[in-house]
DNA sequence: TCTGTTTCTTGACACCGTGTCAAGTTGACA
DNA sequence: TGTCAACTTGACACGGTGTCAAGAAACAGA
């Protein structure tokens, strides 16, 4: 693999997260992305075999880039079960904002596309491992709810944690992100602590 | 407008209706709906210009024929705002099984297609209305949590009863109706109520 | 029963975006 | 100098939406 090679290959990954980030995310077409990274819409192609891994290709990309490992980390050592759900809200929370735009590309493409849905409910799953970490922590120190089992505790608080609520009230209903952090800490700990 | 206009037109919209109640929504074409009608795909853009404007007028259908209407009453004549609140979740939450279909397929669309994503978010704001009366009866009881804004509160709970919430809980995470609103009620009551 | 209008059918076509294919160009390296 | 890989150009198939035109069929009123 030549430097030139892997070169090519970042810059296409660099045009579609810069391209999805601030326009609508379904509207971008494999053409846009081609033309940003200054190459033609085949050569695409020749790195990425559909649209679908292209995206994928991105999360991962951005990912890295953005260290969402080193993010979670405060909310991995936490020892009390409050404490690391507090954490993983504010960790996840302001990681939204990072994918967002790959994110609706996924949302929007996930019923046309079944590799596309796969990925992104393999996306999914490994933040609701972060859920129901924070809601066992929770239940061994005999905070979580009565009335939930762990599982519908978790259920609930992935929902509350979608890209979709963080869409509804940051982009529909104007919030800022440290008023949704606040209140979504709040919410959630009314939700499943007693 | 001879009954025969109207009937063939009910009867696209039933086909619709029909189709995008089992099916995976997007799948749904002009074609297979002008199939399951026994007419020609032409004769389907005879009644209804475009896609949007034929799902638009298949939820004005389902509202009719499910009498939203009748199911809004109890919620509205509530005195209390808490018994007012959860009553407008029961009836909420009960018919969005309903429209999901239709809905599912609205909220694939609306990203490609700006009449659709209008039709959807007019629709979604007469729920909002129906979640800041809830929340307004709660705040003139005094009993509206102190920490949140009427609006702030009305945001969170139509986040809380969307659509795509109910897919996560009742689709993909597998819960029942009966314990979809049992919890959310709990919840949203957890949330909003002092 | 004839006539005119409306509804529906058949079949063609344009448009858009994805993905494929083939032939040719460029540049690096041996 | 020749070879190989990365890239370009231009064409095409496919699937779905929406358009258009010509004709058939049902149904009204005289």
């Amino acid at each position: 693999m030549s430097s030139k090679t892997s070169e090519t290959r970042e810059r296409i990954l660099e045009s579609a997260w810069k391209l999805l980030a601030d326009s609508q995310a379904s509207a971008v077409r494999m053409s846009d992305i081609a033309k940003q990274a200054g190459i033609s819409r085949q050569a695409v192609y020749l790195h990425f075999p559909t649209r679908a891994e292209l995206l994928i290709a991105t999360t991962r990309y951005i990912d890295e880039v953005k260290d969402i490992d080193a993010r979670l980390v405060k909310s991995r050592s936490a020892s009390k079960g409050l404490e690391r759900l507090e954490a993983f809200v504010e960790a996840w929370g302001n990681y939204i904002p990072e994918i967002y735009g790959v994110a609706s590309a996924f949302i929007a493409m996930q019923t046309k596309d079944e590799e596309a849905g796969a990925a992104w409910a393999d996306r999914m799953s490994a933040v609701r491992h972060g859920c129901e970490a924070a809601v066992e922590a929770l239940a061994r120190d005999g905070r979580l709810t009565l009335s939930l089992s762990t599982s519908e505790a978790t259920d609930l608080l992935l929902g509350q944690l979608s890209v979709e609520n963080w869409e509804l009230l940051r982009h529909r209903c104007g919030w800022t992100q440290a008023r949704y952090i606040d209140v979504l800490q709040q919410t959630v700990r009314a939700m499943l602590v007693v």
